[in-house]
DNA sequence: GCGACGGCTT
């Protein structure tokens, strides 16, 4: 009786002095400081217990230093479900899916059994991260263990299903929604997302009017579905309607303004919100330098990089990489190139800005030479960087260049061309006054040229007023598109060097009936 | 009594 007694008082102390241990690791983790909280976990080896390590290795994980948080999982005498759910926890912080499978797979090997824990977190990283096609086999696990019906599972799959796109029918989102026993507002703003996600609005919107509790989330879930759906006059008045919004709920409205070319308003949007107290995030900031570029605002845009400035918001990649862009496309191309400079780990987008905006200014050997540091610097360019390098080479004369940068596209990089490319190659050759080849290209275009391809041609045509081949592009052009003003315009100039004043006169006339003279756009060269 | 891991929105 004496002896229990005695072992429930030691056990009870060493219980309360590794609590107070791992308290004050975890305090001075919240204060970052993870070096201290490293050597108080050091010194104290006698008092660790496994929350101990797991606190540990979640403040090297909050960190982003993953590698260390790896050592003292290896180190670890034994581990518990939660330190294998905070490692999988660290690897979808770091954007690391091969090792947060591994980790899963591992994890299932050594006989721990997965909580509703483990499997939101995975299903959750594995649709984020194009491994989308694991989330149904995720599914059955779930099944299999009786997770399904967790909230935590439930919202993440209805996510997870939602990413894998086209071939989801909105009766599989109803039916994962209706496997969950206790839904609460979390699984039903999942609901209404997944809804939006397939396009099915009306549905979304439907059971957006019977959720038993709204919050500031499912607002903006119900405004960002409107959005992707194309109907912002609908998000707008969804917007407006908001009981409270957060700095979420004005970038979502704003970004969509801006992704859908109404960069005005996104701009109007912006001093409300500053105007209504909720601060900008980098999200916000970076949708609002994009406006900028877009509508070409390069006032508005140096006030919104001096405010970054100033105000120390957190300039991540992305906002940087939207400010490069907002300073080539508005053409500051020096301004430009110092933002470049200063990101310290650039990503694709901000090469992308960069290389697109010397291409823009038609500064083609500059073009190149980015795009050679690009490749040294081991980002892979997409089809978004070669039409930039196209675009370049065309521009500058540099055919022979373009040309193998057109076949380094498959062969090396493994991009399919697109319109845009062929575009691009056909202008390329067009301007070089390589006709010929321009429209044997165009023969070899695997899908139906479009306009852009033959105003390409005629372009190069109207350049150097060729008229057997711009007559055959414009009538191209014509079976597309009726009165399109650039084949007019295109055929009286060549006619017009060629000296037949009567036929100019006869196209403009045509051309006064048919077609509207076109908005004026950007003012940087083209 | 307090401490370690998770799901929905930019």
């Amino acid at each position: 009786m004496q002896l229990v007694q005695l072992r429930r008082i030691s056990s009870t102390t060493v219980s309360s002095l590794s609590t107070s241990l791992n308290l004050s690791l975890n305090h001075h983790i919240r204060n970052g400081r993870i070096a201290d909280a490293r050597k108080l976990f050091d010194r104290s080896q006698e008092h660790r217990d496994v929350a101990t390590w797991n606190t540990m290795i979640s403040g090297y994980c909050k960190n982003g230093q993953i590698k260390n948080a790896q050592h003292l999982f290896d180190e670890m005498p034994q581990r518990d479900v939660i330190t294998w759910n905070t490692m999988l926890g660290g690897f979808y912080r770091s954007n690391d899916m091969e090792n947060l499978v591994g980790c899963f797979l591992e994890m299932g090997r050594t006989g721990v059994k997965p909580t509703e824990f483990t499997l939101a977190s995975v299903i959750s990283a594995v649709s984020e991260t194009g491994f989308g096609v694991l989330v149904p086999q995720l599914h059955g696990n779930a099944v299999c263990l009786g997770l399904n019906s967790s909230v935590f599972v439930g919202s993440a799959l209805i996510g997870g299903y939602t990413s894998l796109g086209g071939c989801l029918r909105s009766d599989d989102l109803r039916q994962v929604f209706d496997e969950i026993l206790a839904k609460d507002v979390t699984s039903w703003n999942a609901l209404i997302s997944g809804y939006m996600s397939v396009g099915d609005v009306a549905e979304a919107c439907r059971m957006f009017g019977k959720m038993p509790e709204r919050n500031v989330v499912s607002w903006t879930c119900l405004v960002q579905g409107y959005i992707q759906n194309k109907k912002m006059d609908d998000a707008r008045r969804g917007f407006d309607k908001m009981p409270e919004k957060n700095v979420v709920s004005w970038t979502v409205m704003i970004s969509g303004y801006e992704r859908n070319g109404r960069f005005e308003e996104a701009l109007e949007l912006f001093v409300l919100m500053l105007n209504s107290g909720v601060q900008p995030n980098e999200f916000t900031l970076s949708s609002v330098a994009s406006a900028c570029a877009g509508s070409s605002f390069l006032v508005f845009g140096r006030q919104v990089h001096s405010s970054i400035l100033k105000t120390g918001v957190p300039t991540d990649v992305l906002l940087l990489s939207s400010l490069v862009d907002m300073y080539a496309k508005c053409g500051d191309i020096t301004a430009a190139e110092s933002v470049f400079e200063t990101i310290p780990e650039k990503s694709l987008p901000s090469w992308n800005s960069i290389v697109g905006g010397y291409a823009k200014h038609c500064y083609g050997t500059r073009t190149l030479e980015l795009f050679e540091r690009m490749k040294r610097h081991g980002i892979k360019p997409d089809n978004i960087t070669l039409v930039h390098v196209l675009t370049a080479c065309a521009h500058g004369g540099l055919v022979e260049e373009g040309e193998a940068h057109f076949e380094s596209m498959v062969g090396k990089f493994g991009i399919q061309p697109e319109k845009e490319h062929f575009a691009c190659m056909v202008d390329l050759y067009g301007r070089a006054g390589e006709l010929e080849k321009a429209k044997n290209l165009i023969k070899r275009i695997p899908f139906e040229p479009d306009i852009v391809v033959w105003g390409a041609l005629l372009g190069a045509c109207g350049l150097h007023s060729n008229l057997e081949f711009g007559l055959f592009a414009a009538e191209e052009m014509y079976k597309l598109e009726r009165d399109h003003p650039a084949a007019y315009s295109l055929l009286s100039k060549i006619h017009g060097d060629k000296g037949e004043w009567a036929r100019v006169v006869e196209l403009r006339k045509m051309m006064e009936v048919g077609t509207k003279k076109q908005k004026a756009g950007s003012w940087i060269g083209a």
